[in-house]
DNA sequence: TATATACCCGACTAAAATAGTCAAGTATTA
DNA sequence: TAATACTTGACTATTTTAGTCGGGTATATA
């Protein structure tokens, strides 16, 4: 089970936006060098990221991206949402031919993986952008 | 964020035996058609699930596999481990030349996935093959 | 007003992972 | 001695991932 880039990239992008003054742009140029990120693949993420109105876009020289909102009310599961379409552990369609209709008797194991799929949500509802910048300090 | 076919099935496979008597051998042939996944597959997944002694063959005819242990004692962990390497959802490698080598400053949140395999692996831990075969009865 | 900066966006592609299949066995029981 | 069922390595098609490319558009500032 593994997490793609985009995710991580986005997670690790706004995270890095996070650490500077919330007003004023921030380059994508910026936060590539700083991150090790590609320029061209942070467009895309950022593309989706605007979107879905979690940073705004200031064109132009001096432009940039901001944040939309202060980094405590952005939840991590905004940002994968936005970039990935979803955790969704397994994909047991509702309309299915073969098995798995909900209740069938085959799918002994669709309800753990529905279960497992609230489990981790759980884990990115419960975190923001400013949990991450605080490495030992109790979270407020 | 997706789960494998490969963990999936093996889930749903060893569930499928816990429902039968534990000492008599289950063909593949009959998990196959049970749960509707190809028997050569199953073969591939059971042999590493042979490898990590989580089940045994009898071979010849009316064989087939035997859990070794109590549905109740194998934990899903075993599982996934024995099929899929682990629960790894980013590859931040230590000795890694670029950025984050365990506390760098680009490596901002390298913490979060380490929580988040703790936090996964964690559930997979805490759920045994037996869990899944009561529906609401309360876990024994 | 020219030019550099920086976002915008769809299309494309190489590489890796996934999800299997195939072939050619071996062991055991009825 | 069939038939059943496990054994094993190699192979392959498909899908997904992780980007790149090219040609834009908007805006600030010199």
């Amino acid at each position: 089970m593994k997490l793609n880039t985009k995710s991580r990239y986005a997670v690790m992008a706004l995270a890095d936006m996070s650490k500077f003054p919330l007003d004023s742009p921030v380059s994508l140029r910026d936060i590539s060098l700083r991150q090790s990120i590609s320029l061209l693949y942070l467009e895309q993420i950022f593309l989706k990221l605007k979107k879905n109105e979690i940073v705004k876009s200031v064109r132009g020289s001096n432009g940039g991206y901001v944040l939309r909102k202060d980094p405590k009310n952005i939840k991590l599961s905004e940002i994968f949402q936005a970039v990935d379409q979803k955790v969704k552990t397994v994909g047991c369609k509702k309309d299915s031919k073969k098995g798995c209709n909900g209740k069938s008797a085959k799918c002994i194991t669709h309800e753990l993986w529905d279960e497992l799929d609230l489990y981790i949500n759980n884990f990115f509802e419960n975190k923001n952008l400013s949990d991450l910048l605080m490495t030992k300090e109790r979270k407020n």
